[in-house]
DNA sequence: AATGAATGAGACTTCATTCAT
DNA sequence: CATGAATGAAGTCTCATTCAT
């Protein structure tokens, strides 16, 4: 067995790191790019700076910058969805507990810095006239929002709670997460995830009073 | 009057515009552009066709494409500015009232519509790297929350509602007016201006339930 | 007599001085230009900035800029043509006498000065390969010549110098003002007008050694 | 060894010549470039053409057309110091000897033609303003001039000449130099690289009498 | 597979010239 | 005559993509 073949196994180091490895390594690069220079500011050449590479292997690995964009905001849109149906996989949770738990989903460090929003919402910069960007985008959200609108539903049954339409809950909490995120990534000094987290709870407990326990405001970051 | 007068107060035709009003064509061909190209799919050659003029003029007025840029940023913002200064004119509305007018200004058509949306989100998405946007925006948008949480304030007091810090009323507000936006940009299909206000009136109406008939949904597009 | 013909009378202020004053303007505009941004560095615009006067009048009365700087080199050249003419006019002065006004004309200060210099060398690198420029030069650069050699010639014939090709001497003088020149401008530390004179004094005086005595040198800038 | 591996040393065939190789290339286009179309006359295009070479290479390998302008200048001045450098290394040799080699070393025709002594003057017509021109130039003059004024040192003390200043021979050496390149390049017809040689070698003679012999004027180009 | 020099379309900007006033 | 905004060709530079090695 050559040496060749052992670092193909994929541990990325050498020039035979596996395809999905390479994929990775630039995905990263791209996010890291954003990050930094902004969607607009992103070439092939500061990706693969970011990401120690060649020029020349994004066309080889993805066949177009375009293409290695969309892959990386597709994969922002898994992780943040592994990161939500993580936290509700758990079968003995309550629907308020559930439901809390996607909220803070979105305000975990490692899906809501400012290095990721500030990629999301390069992307949502462009999402107004690109399609394609919308519909990467809406593939994750509707199926979140399902799930939020269905959790609604049982709170909502639960709790007796007349005059309240559940998918208005949950259009409600769609536009706290992205309004929110907007201005954690621009006024990081004035607004955190902690009051993003608390300003939601507030909301939820007025909205069901009868679940207020369930939805206290937490104290500082977990 | 001569007509050749009447023309050189800026109709805008032929050589001869007021040098303000070729900086307001350019400002508009600006925001056609980045709401059909984006921000970053906007050249110099997409505005100034959108504008109908000449590429050099941007320079001659602007001094460069990004000072334009800039200007058509403020230009949103001032536009925004007026017109939820507008709406609160009038001191003889209760605070209640002048809050909804707020709310309302962030959902008439003539600031809330798609063109507009992109470009603010095009905006919003460099945001996040480029301090100069970001400085822009707060000018505006610091005077707009003082306003607000003072209006906040006297409702609390109005009502007699304990626990409830008027700060982060304001602070729900600017969240829904960012998210709402967002969603009203990318699933337009789904969410409405019509929705995003009567969403936030149920918050309001919830929030403030002394004040809930000041705070009822409103049936149709005005 | 109405104002505006008043004016018209040269006095060169307001917008109706003589052609022949607009022109003087543009030329010395042109000259300040050169001299302070060089010659690939001057566009319409400077030179009229420098004039105070509108981008207009440059095609107005010289056709394009090309035509301009063309003048400019002419002014240039007939000013030091007057500077040498005027210099030898004295009839009474020996040759050695009036081939030392000649010298010494080149590098009086109204002629020789970083500006000036500035320009002229700006003209001379573009006079490799633009005939034009070459044209101009060559015009006044032969008259002088001739009266040089002329000059030589009479004192070698004075001083019976036998084996002196009065042509060299001229040529190797032109040599002398152009390199000096040249030094002048790049060294102006290290070379001075006063040194240039000095030199080429020693070697008139070297090589007209019966003549040493009225090509002393100088103690001091005249 | 492989054709291939001859070739990937730099023989600037096809896509694959040495970094070095392709800089020399784009030099010698801008020496190309410069003889032809003057300094404001070169632009990027005619540049790689001349090297026939695409635009985005002088980017590539320079960062910029101004560095390649100023490497061109550089690359003129080294290749004129190897010249006279190379004609003084003989040790044996007198220092009258080696004076006259330095002051032929600036009229061989490698160095002392049209086409370069256009892109020469193209500089000295910018180093009036810009300094960084004059200080790629006064690096080497400076060197030039010391050996020169060293040399003329050792000839007044071999001869005896009083009252001769050795620094005043190279200024006035200087000064012949760069008079008499603009002279040829500016009248070739009438003054040749053989009568630069001659005024010279005549100046010498005439200057350091007891060395005459070793000035003799030249029949004709070597 | 990987590299990175090479390509060239297209971006922003400059500026000589024009022309309505 | 004078003004200076308008025009648009042409300049420099960037960068996604290609391809020889």
């Amino acid at each position: 067995m050559s040496a060749a073949i052992v670092k193909n196994q994929g541990d990325g180091v050498g020039r035979t790191a596996s395809k999905e490895f390479r994929r990775h390594q630039l995905i990263m690069g791209a996010i890291v790019s954003i990050s930094k220079f902004g969607l607009s500011g992103t070439t092939v050449t500061t990706i693969t700076s970011a990401a120690d590479l060649s020029v020349g292997l994004v066309n080889f690995h993805f066949g177009s910058k375009q293409k290695l964009l969309e892959e990386t905001l597709r994969f922002l849109a898994g992780e943040h969805r592994e990161q939500w149906r993580e936290s509700v996989r758990n079968s003995g949770m309550a629907p308020a507990e559930k439901l809390l738990a996607i909220v803070d989903a979105h305000f975990v460090p490692h899906i809501c810095n400012r290095d990721k929003l500030t990629v999301w919402f390069g992307f949502y910069g462009e999402a107004g006239y690109r399609a394609h960007y919308r519909d990467i985008m809406s593939e994750i959200d509707a199926e979140r929002w399902d799930v939020s609108a269905d959790l609604c539903r049982q709170i909502v049954e639960e709790g007796g709670y007349e005059n309240i339409d559940p998918e208005h809950v949950a259009e409600s909490l769609e536009g706290f997460y992205d309004g929110f995120w907007l201005n954690i990534l621009i006024y990081p000094e004035d607004f955190s995830r902690q009051d993003a987290k608390n300003r939601i709870r507030t909301y939820l407990a007025t909205t069901f009073p009868r679940h207020s326990s369930e939805f206290r405001t937490v104290a500082q970051e977990d």
